[in-house]
DNA sequence: CCTATACTTAACCAGATGGTTGACTATCAG
DNA sequence: CTGATAGTCAACCATCTGGTTAAGTATAGG
C-alpha cells in the first residue's frame, strides 16, 4: 500500500540536509581530489566533527575516500544525487503547472495529443509531462 | 568562510530523507485534497505519528492545511522541492560526466579479455555534458 | 443533549545526530 | 631514532527524531 522507497534515497537526502555537508560537497565539485585536513580547514568545527560528516556522505555514497601515504583523498561522487534529481523531477508538474497553463493557453495545445486537449481546468493538474530539460515521469492516474 | 547555504534547504532535504514523508508527498500528489485520516490510513503507525510528519513536511513548506469543519485539507506545495531540484542540478554535471565515462570504457573496452573488444570508440571520452537517456542506471550500492 | 468522529496536545521513550576532547596509529622528514 | 603531520577511534554529552499512549478539544449528526 505503501510505495516502496529505497533506503538509499533515505541516506542521499538525509546526507543533502546539513550545510555543512553541502558545502563540503561544493568544495570536492571545485577540485578533484581534496585531502581531509584541507576539506576541513575552512570550518570552525574540529576534524572529527569532519570526519563524521565524511562518514555520512561516504555511507550515502556520495563521496570516497583513497588512502595514498598518510593523506586521504576525497572525491565526489554524483550519482546518488542522480536518483534524488530524478526522484524530485516526478513532481517537477507541480512548480511548472503554472509556467505549463501559460504555455498551453498561449500555443492553444497544439502540442497535447487530442485525449488531453481542451482540460484547461486548474483543479486538475495530472498528466500534464511536459518535455523540459530533465525527465518528468509523474504518475499518470488521478484519484 | 563557507557559502552559506539557507536553512530552508536543510529543512527541505530532512523532510525528503523519511519514507514515511515521501510517500505523504506522493498520495498528496494523486489527490488535490486529502484529509489527515485519509492521509494516515494506508500507514501502520498512529495518528499522532502522522501528525507530526505532516507538521515536518509543513516546517519545510511542503503541505499546506486547511481546516474546514472537523476535517483539515493537507495540499502538497511543491515550490521547495523546485529550489531543491536546482541546488541538485548545479552538479549534473558529474553524473554526466561519469555516465559518460563509463560509456566510453565500455565503447573502449581497453580492460575487457580481449576476445570480447570489438570495434573501436567514436566518441570522445571528456566530453561536456550532454543530454543522455539511456542510462544503465543498476542499484547504487546498498548497504 | 449526547456521542461518535476528526484532530490536537502532552508526556514519555529509545535511538540517531552533531558536536566535543583526548588518546592513538601511521607516515613523512630530518 | 625523533618529532611533526594526517588521520582515526573512543567516550561523552546535548539535542533532535520518530515513535508510543493517554487525554483533551471541536464539530457533525441523531
Amino acid at each position: 500500500m505503501v510505495d516502496y522507497q529505497p533506503a538509499s534515497l533515505d541516506r542521499t537526502f538525509a546526507a543533502l540536509a546539513d550545510p555543512t555537508r553541502r558545502a563540503l560537497l561544493a568544495r570536492l565539485s571545485d577540485s578533484d581530489a581534496v585531502s581531509v585536513s584541507d576539506l576541513a580547514k575552512p570550518f570552525a568545527m574540529s576534524l572529527p566533527a569532519i570526519m563524521k560528516h565524511l562518514d555520512v556522505l561516504k555511507d550515502a555514497g556520495l563521496v570516497t575516500r583513497e588512502k595514498s601515504g598518510r593523506i586521504v583523498s576525497c572525491r565526489l561522487r554524483a550519482e546518488p544525487m542522480h536518483e534524488a534529481n530524478e526522484w524530485l523531477n516526478r513532481y517537477q508538474r507541480f512548480w511548472t503547472e503554472r509556467l505549463d497553463q501559460l504555455e498551453a493557453l498561449l500555443e492553444n495545445d497544439a502540442w497535447l495529443p487530442p485525449s488531453l486537449q481542451n482540460q484547461a481546468s486548474p483543479s486538475s493538474v495530472d498528466s500534464r509531462p511536459r518535455p523540459r530539460k530533465s525527465l518528468p515521469r509523474g504518475p499518470i492516474r488521478k484519484k
